[in-house]
DNA sequence: TTTTATATAGAAACACTGTTTCTGATACTG
DNA sequence: CAGTATCAGAAACAGTGTTTCTATATAAAA
């Protein structure tokens, strides 16, 4: 074995140990919340020093980052599994609220992704790539609703901001405790989903 | 001077102090951000001992509960100073873009106050109700609204929040990185507070 | 194989945070 | 004036992200 198949086990053996370290970090988030995840707590649960931390991440954006993209996974895959709906209205719809299931169930990666739980991470270009990924069930939708001409708006990347923004804005306030009762939310959830759905959508429907 | 006028005094003077530190505190907030907004930094501006704001407020929440109500004040005031248009419709939009323009001229309050800059805080009773009376101006136009038959829906409180999540979503999804220039976000803005007065008063004007 | 060089992991330290404790001075009370 | 109680200041505590130092272990060279 020459020196470039050692060096290449070394770099895949670092991979390895980022991927086990990100898995430990999810853990800690999902269970205890984004304020918990800190260098030390992780290096205790991988039982090694935090320096090998910092070897493999730069600092604790690094690390931060690969949960954001870790994130946008669990969102992508949310919407994939929402089954094709017979109206675009409808699949719309069904999008919305599978938006809406994932702040619910993954409250602690929605606090860390959008939520401004770390003032201290700001998404870069490949944060910024797979949040598009990730919402681009959502774009597909749009995109497929102005060709068949059910929405007038040209620009899908624009409608699907907008949609998105109403969306996360309720959420959000919710999480930052401006708006008490979750009913109380979802109901205002719903109600922008109806108006949105109405704005864009509604020259053609009933 | 009896007992009850010197604790009187000695109340009076907390109070002042509270003020002067709490505007120290802002100043801090205003020129540097929230994450700069710290106990010791605030004590050294006050040329004092940590001790005695924690005499005065008990932890930090107290301190940034305090920003939050001076916060509400700001935004308040930037709503009085719009002056009232011929139309409803307009009036919502000039309402619509002075809460743009408190969140570019006051970001660091805004991020303090909405942003979740502050995992610890979260506003209870009192901050609520200043939040609410900051938006009455809003809750104002649309119960007239309401009243003349401009907007179908019945409870205006629901309508202001519908809004305002919209506002706040794009606002916030740009303050968190994810929509990158001012200038597409204020496009995005404008498109949203368009639809928005189309979705609630798209039945009666032109 | 032996020596030299390098890489790296672990412990401790640094600079910062919010918060508490201890102590000494100051100011009210009897 | 003597005693007491309050309260401000310094220092300490427990935590954070990050860096430095050092010893070891491993690879390269002789």
């Amino acid at each position: 074995m020459n020196i470039k198949t050692y060096s290449e086990t070394k770099r895949q053996h670092a991979e390895n140990l980022k991927q086990t370290i990100v898995e430990a970090a999810a853990t800690i988030l999902q269970e205890q919340g984004p304020e918990e995840v800190t260098i030390r707590k992780v290096a205790e649960k991988m039982e090694c020093s935090t320096k090998i931390i910092y070897n493999l991440f730069n600092n604790k954006d690094g690390l931060i980052k690969l949960l954001y993209l870790e994130g946008c996974k669990v969102l992508a895959e949310a919407f994939q599994s929402v089954s094709k709906q017979e109206t675009m209205e409808n699949y719309l719809r069904a999008l919305c609220e599978a938006y809406w299931d994932f702040s619910c169930n993954y409250t602690n990666y929605y606090q860390l992704m959008f939520g401004g739980a770390f003032h201290e991470f700001k998404p870069e270009e490949e944060s910024i790539q797979a949040t598009t990924t990730a919402l681009q069930q959502f774009t597909q939708v749009v995109t497929e609703a102005i060709e068949a001409g059910l929405i007038e708006e040209k620009d899908p990347l624009q409608v699907v901001h907008v949609i998105w923004a109403s969306l996360h804005g309720v959420i959000h306030l919710h999480l930052g405790g401006h708006i008490e009762s979750i009913k109380t939310t979802k109901f205002l959830y719903d109600n922008s989903v109806t108006r949105l759905i109405q704005a864009y959508m509604g020259s053609s429907s009933s």
